[in-house]
RNA sequence: GGGGGUGUAGCUCAGUUGGUUAGAGCGCCGGCCUGUCACGCCGGAGGCCGCGGGUUCGAGUCCCGUCACUCCCG
């Protein structure tokens, strides 16, 4: 790591963590929740609400980005940051997640990915190369290996012939990155391996043979169980560098991050509380709170009145209404009030892991999550 | 007063030459959403087919009457 880009523990509780990761463009406080900001926006939230949430870090999405409105328009504009008014860091997913989400829209080599836009239908090539080309001319602070995000289910022989093209892939990017990155950028590495064991140690180990300042463990969450997923967390994290960030990629619910801190887990990214904001499910203090039942129709008690979000003040009632009217503002207060919550929960963990009581706040919330809702 | 049109789900409407448990959109009720093809997706409830007669093996469809709304002519 070089000295522009670093992590510190600062304090352990049992296999959780919590610490600093230091880049050039601010701190990240961690265990981090990263809102997802895919075309360069966190979906209908002004950049000044996501940072006053206490998000100390964004995602931005590499393929997104180079097709609409493209890398070098971006970089023509000042790169991303200027360009989306976001002055902190910003991560990049390099477009591995895509090669699962848009299987029916690409073919894949050995050499790369070849997409079919699922914007005006141009064949659009990334290679690992090219992602990071497309992540630096973005200026992206934490840039992703291209990988290929395994789907779930894969058979043995499927997760080995995916994980092994992934780490070649791997490496072929770490060669690109070294030739185009800028001082104080950082490449992830990113373990795959489905729900295989011995893959997951196959992985994380050829990724710190070609060694990466930090490591995600991705492949998760795509339909394999929450057990299966902590399972594959479990043995990355044994793996991986104590000196090293790792990131659970696209991760996820309140339940599902408190298991990963529990083992080793140091950063998040979700669409959840942007997607199911927008949708009218509230993640709050009490429990999910689903806006779009009648049952809050005459409820005048605010969203949440243990959340300091702004948002998490405005009557029920009123974001009902909002909500099944299809209103704009219905999506803009619950998504704010969603990143608020997971912001909270991350420093609360973090606070939880300083003091010595993360397995009490994760039972906590653990039992603010278990019933279907909150009242 | 005369002539025409329309009455089918909460709303707006489809319903072939009469033929299985009458459909759609919206609305309503509920569920889902995990490195965003996503202000999305899935499911459910809900109809004396205006009313009364008739023809027919069988009527939302045909006939008669009647009521309501609506248009035109006096």
């Amino acid at each position: 790591m070089s000295a522009l880009f670093s992590f510190a523990v600062s304090a352990q509780d049992g296999a959780a963590r919590t610490g600093a990761i230091t880049s050039p463009r601010g701190v990240i406080r961690t265990p981090a929740f990263m809102p997802v900001g895919t075309a360069a926006t966190v979906k209908a939230m002004f950049p000044e609400d996501v940072a006053s949430t206490g998000a100390d870090i964004i995602l931005g999405n590499t393929y997104h980005l180079m097709l609409r409105p493209g890398a070098e328009r971006v970089a023509k504009l000042g790169g991303l940051h200027t360009f989306m008014h976001w002055d902190k860091p910003i991560l990049t997913d390099s477009g591995g997640y895509q090669v699962m989400s848009l299987a029916k829209l690409r073919r894949i080599t050995e050499e790369g990915v070849t997409f079919q836009s699922h914007l005006d239908g141009a064949t659009v090539s990334l290679t690992p190369e090219r992602a990071i080309e497309v992540q630096c001319l973005l200026g992206s602070d934490i840039q992703m290996v291209l990988d290929e995000c395994t789907p779930h289910p894969a058979t043995r022989d499927e997760a080995k012939a995916s994980l092994d093209l992934s780490m070649r892939w791997a490496e072929r990017s770490k060669a690109a990155f070294g030739k185009m990155a800028a001082p104080g950028q950082a490449l992830f590495g990113i373990v795959q391996g489905s729900v295989y064991a011995d893959l997951r140690e196959e992985s994380a180990r050829a990724l710190m043979d070609i060694g990466f300042p930090g490591y995600a463990v991705g492949g998760l969450a795509v339909g394999e169980g929450q057990e299966a997923m902590f399972d594959m967390v479990e043995v990355s994290t044994a793996l991986l560098p104590q000196d090293r960030p790792r990131y659970l990629m696209g991760v996820g619910t309140p339940q599902d991050m408190l298991g990963a801190i529990a083992r080793g887990i140091d950063m998040f990214d979700c669409v959840m509380p942007t997607r199911s904001g927008r949708h009218g499910q509230a993640f709050t203090w009490g429990g999910r709170v689903n806006l779009r039942n009648a049952r809050f129709a005459e409820d005048p008690s605010p969203l949440d009145p243990e959340s300091a979000c702004p948002a998490a003040q405005y009557e029920r009632a009123y974001l009902h209404h909002l909500v099944k009217s299809g209103e704009m503002l219905g999506s803009m207060l619950v998504s704010y009030a969603n990143v608020q919550f997971y912001q909270e929960l991350m420093a609360h963990a973090r606070q939880a892991i300083a003091d010595k009581t993360f397995a009490a706040f994760a039972e906590d919330v653990a039992q603010r999550y278990a019933g279907s809702e909150a009242d």
